[in-house]
DNA sequence: TAGCGTTTAAAACGTATGTTTGAATTTCAA
DNA sequence: TTGAAATTCAAACATACGTTTTAAACGCTA
């Protein structure tokens, strides 16, 4: 190798600007001033700017989707609680190279980005790649929801990923503000304490036959 | 007028390319071809790039928040719940131009773009034009949460927020989706009512002193 | 209708982007 | 040490962008 790893060095640039700016927001030269390396590397090594992208969410997703697969194989044998359930996502998160609370972040971030802004490629990308290791998780959370229809487990799913992705994905500004506000001091520790609960109390809540 | 009005038809095109793409992804060339009219007339009638952004956030904001003041004055002499409140979002925006789930789920994704990309001018811009109306909103959230800790009451807001916006930003999408998986035919009033009781359950969570 | 401010039109400007090129350089096994 | 492969580099390419310019067309009032 030349100096270091050209092709990590763009991936951690990238992952960086990415998260802060968005993907069409952050331009190839950017991405390599930032790196240090020639701005013809990211075409030499990645090919294009989209396949740029879809690196740098394959170096969190793929080992993370190896270690949720083992964990979820000790789950599947016994019963479990909805904090139960959550926490192993949490856990599984810092266990493969998101750690500490800053990447946890950028990760997030990354993750609500492909919801808003992943028009087509990356959509398809994610789903081929690891949609076999969700479909498991989601199995799971079957069972310990017998009392919920169908519809409503659906979409209790997507309300707390949604409540999780907004959150951590500004999560730093959002400490900021409630230390300013408040005149506290979190960490994204604190967070994840408090959006566990409400995660496990939407989840569970009772039917939605609200009176008129 | 030339043949309709250039400004209105720039601003709906606009809205609708924005609430797809993004704004650093929608050109104004893609806005222009779609409203009919000449590329000249987004700096003529708007200035920049960037009021125009502006323009499509007040079109919806300002009629908004002058309902929301109104029923605001209502709520606030007498007692509520978690969902008399929840509702009377729902509501006041369903009577502020918003009447058709077809533009309330374009506002929401506009709104969380608005979080995601917004980088500097569109969050003064909406602070200083709209904050006022929020903070009264919140004083009424704070009436009906005694019981929770003013960390606890700031970040279930904003749990409920990032669910609402997550899910409401690609609503049609998880629709479409819940349709395909669970056979269903649904539309956005039935995500609302499914919304509302997981919100209601969230912000009303028992305390998260959650045992190791 | 004459005149004036407003609005539209087509074209060009300068800049920034993703990508490609071809030569220079580095790497490492033979 | 030598030579082929892998990598880096500066430069240029083609394209798309936001914005500006200049002139023509329109709408309205006097």
């Amino acid at each position: 190798m030349a100096q270091k790893d050209t092709a990590q060095r763009i991936l951690d640039a990238a992952e960086a600007l990415f998260s802060e700016k968005g993907f069409a927001e952050t331009s190839l030269r950017n991405i390599t001033t930032k790196a240090g390396v020639n701005l013809a590397a990211v075409n030499y090594h990645f090919g294009s700017k989209k396949s740029l992208i879809q690196a740098v969410f394959a170096r969190y997703l793929t080992p993370f989707s190896m270690q949720f697969a083992d964990q979820l194989s000790v789950i599947e044998q016994q019963e479990n609680t909805p904090e139960q359930l959550l926490k192993l996502l949490v856990i599984t998160l810092s266990k493969s190279g998101l750690e500490n609370p800053e990447k946890f972040g950028v990760f997030m971030r990354l993750l609500g980005l492909a919801y808003s802004q992943g028009q087509g490629h990356l959509r398809k990308f994610l789903t081929s790649e690891y949609g076999e290791v969700f479909a498991r998780y989601m199995k799971e959370v079957n069972r310990i929801t017998p009392q919920l229809t169908p519809m409503e487990r659906f979409w209790r799913i997507h309300f707390m990923l949604g409540a999780s992705v907004f959150t951590m994905s500004s999560v730093d500004s959002l400490i900021a503000m409630a230390d300013h506000d408040l005149g506290t001091q979190s960490d994204v520790k604190d967070v994840i304490g408090q959006l566990m609960p409400f995660l496990a109390s939407g989840l569970m809540a009772a039917d939605n036959n609200v009176s008129e």
